[in-house]
DNA sequence: ATGAAAGCGCTAACAA
DNA sequence: TTGTTAGCGCTTTCAT
């Protein structure tokens, strides 16, 4: 690889000189412009990114620590903070956690020791203390999607409460009396606000809350579709008549179990869900959602990590709430 | 941020001695390591990759080009890519070119200025000379999913050509004269290695080649969507009986648009993929198809570059080719 | 077994 | 406008 230092000495200039031709940052004479630029033509020099790291204290690389890499919604997210960052140089550093937060930890570590200029955090853990740390080492992080109450940091979501409990009274509007919610890590703040909205929803109409209805910590869709047919035999004799996935990946996963269990959505069950699910146009029936918008999220995050990187409102911290709609369609049946 | 010299300053050592410390590559007598291991934990300290890169010319990252990132092919390349190299420390720098040589040529650039280690590239290009000049500048590439005839690089690919052949040839065996096919863009090689097959197929049982009922460069789900709902009307006084899609995305968008316009699969007309589409499980009908192993892909590709970069075989180019097979389910009448 | 020092490729402060 | 030089944080050679 050819180096500033190679191009000095063919153009008979100080290496001074032609980094200053590169980054324009300092005057230089046409003419001396002119034939440095020659020069680098010739020997197809490019900069080193890393050497101008290390000086500059600047990688243009930020991470993406997700806890589910082939979850459609996190790729969404990502491909809306690529498209905001990537015309300014950014690159984007995507890993997945898998729900652990040994992991977490691990990939946290791994992208700071690169010095990522960011970090944009879906965490799945409740571990606020060591996140916290990494915060006062100086990592810059916005969280998106989830969120720690007691940490101070930004952060991009979603209005989870308020959506769910306009869900779930639509569904008892519609007659329902029985039921149920296929929640994820109830440790996770996105599923934890989604159930707290779903319980008041029940509480404020006076619906009890059936416990047997209830699947804890099925947070992907394999999981979700061992637990769901276990609830449904479970309880063969008394159905709920209509079930909350608390995501898409987990309506995905309740939709092919009840399917094999011959449920027929919804004359013999009813489902609704936080969030679409795959190529919907051609799954019947069109499920009843709330809608998400993954691309806008990290659209936001993107916009808002590059104000902060750009050093306005460095120091306030900042939580963007993007909300959500509800999609009625016909998965819910009146009763 | 913590640096060594911090480190060495407060252990009362060289910052030799820490480096060795942290690198276990020479010998420390256990007492200093011990006392420079305790000042590490006090401090914090965690080494700087970029500073190590820069000394190393080693960066443990890689980056994976991909034509796009929403599509589901290549997130699970990327995820069997992931599984095998993250272990030994490397991370993934993940990015889309749409289909776009410029923008492919940009991306190849910059990873190349990050210095990144290897780089898994699904191009979309034609232009292999341009592609030779990278790998003429010392870039490691190898080639997934696509190859280029004239380059000298590693790749890992699938057998476009025989599968779709054989696949092509079920159909014929299946009664039908009247075959259609959505191809990508016929200069990206598995297209066109796709689209060969089934024109060879097609030759070989002595069936004419109906122009009409090509779709070109429709490579992604909407502009397929698009583009067959033009061809049906186009030909909606004698359509083809059957349809191939020469990949997912296009498949989907196919299916929408017949949906659409409701043609039922297969009564009015079959449908057969190369590759499986999202969620098949609760899509009717189950898709006759040329099954894909995408994670394998990048297994095969994460392995080759961790054999690549430990030295052995450092200079043969291996290509590995993974075997695809039909998989018959029920899109396909028999006429 | 340990330390001193050079150097990876670049930028920027300082001098000229 | 240009050159000299120090230094970013680390590894490694060469002494000791």
């Amino acid at each position: 690889m050819v180096t500033i230092k190679q191009v000095a000495e063919k153009a008979n200039v100080s290496t001074a000189t032609v980094s200053r031709v590169i980054n324009g940052n300092y005057p230089v004479s046409e003419k001396v412009k002119n034939k440095v630029m020659k020069t680098i033509k010739e020997l197809g020099y490019r900069p080193n990114s890393i050497a101008r790291s290390l000086k500059c204290n600047k990688t243009y690389m930020v991470g993406m620590v997700v806890p589910d890499i082939s979850n459609n919604y996190f790729m969404d997210i990502a491909r809306g903070v690529e498209s905001v960052i990537s015309p300014l140089g950014y690159s984007l550093i995507f890993c997945s956690t898998d729900e652990n937060t040994d992991k977490e930890l691990r990939l946290l570590n791994a992208l700071n020791d690169k010095r990522v200029d960011y970090v944009l955090l879906a965490s799945s853990t409740q571990e606020d203390h060591k996140l916290q740390k990494f915060i006062d080492q100086g990592m810059n992080i916005i969280m998106i999607d989830t969120s720690l109450e007691n940490l101070q940091t930004d952060s991009v979501v979603e209005d989870n409460y308020n959506a769910t409990y306009k869900l779930i009274s639509y569904v008892i509007d519609q007659g329902h009396k029985r039921i149920g919610a296929v929640n994820g890590l109830l440790s996770v703040s996105t599923a934890k606000e989604r159930y707290n909205g779903f319980c008041k929803a029940l509480e404020d109409h006076d619906i009890p809350l059936e416990q047997s209805y209830i699947v804890n910590g099925a947070y992907n869709r394999r999981k979700t579709y061992e637990e769901v047919k276990f609830m449904i035999q479970r309880n063969i004799n008394k159905l709920p008549t209509v079930l909350f996935a608390a995501n898409n990946d987990m309506a995905e996963g309740a939709m092919i179990a009840l399917k094999e269990m011959n449920l027929k959505i919804p004359d013999d069950i009813s489902l609704v869900s936080f969030g679409d699910i795959n190529l919907a146009e051609l799954i019947e029936p069109r499920l009843t959602i709330i809608s998400q918008n993954a691309v806008l999220i990290g659209e936001k995050a993107g916009e808002l990590m590059l104000k902060k990187v750009s050093g306005n409102s460095e120091h306030d911290i900042t939580k963007v709430t993007i909300p959500s709609e509800i999609i009625i369609r016909n998965s819910v049946k009146s009763i």
